[in-house]
DNA sequence: AAAGTGACTGACA
DNA sequence: GTGTCAGCCACTT
């Protein structure tokens, strides 16, 4: 929930980005960070508050750490990349990460 | 107010 | 390859 309107503002260019990202590419938090001005932290923390119904609509899943490697608990993420065509390791790594990464901008 | 914490990152050992 | 550290910034105790 919005408790500011900075987050506000915020979560919608994070949205923004995201539904630029091509299905089967992937970006990282620091690209979207750099890209909008913000720390990667605020990028996570963006994601993070991301409800059921939110993230249905969102794809949050095509945003992965440094290197290609999956930060988010559980196997959510890899399952969603895996449907759309995104090879993800053992190691929670997203295969080729640099042919998919996606640089906003 | 101070300290702990996290869906981060880059540098270093 | 792994582990630790210092920056980082907003939130929670």
């Amino acid at each position: 929930m919005a408790r500011s309107p900075a987050f506000d503002r915020l979560k919608r260019e994070v949205l923004s980005v995201l539904h630029d990202i091509p299905a089967g590419r992937v970006t990282t938090y620091g690209a979207i960070a750099d890209y909008l001005g913000a720390g990667p932290r605020q990028v996570a923390r963006v994601l993070s508050s991301l409800s059921e119904a939110e993230s249905e609509g969102v794809p949050w899943h095509r945003v992965v750490g440094a290197g290609g490697s999956i930060r988010t608990p559980g196997d959510r993420q890899s399952q969603r990349l895996r449907r759309e065509g995104v090879h993800v390791t053992a190691g929670n790594r997203v295969a080729g990460f640099g042919a998919l990464l996606f640089t906003p901008g």
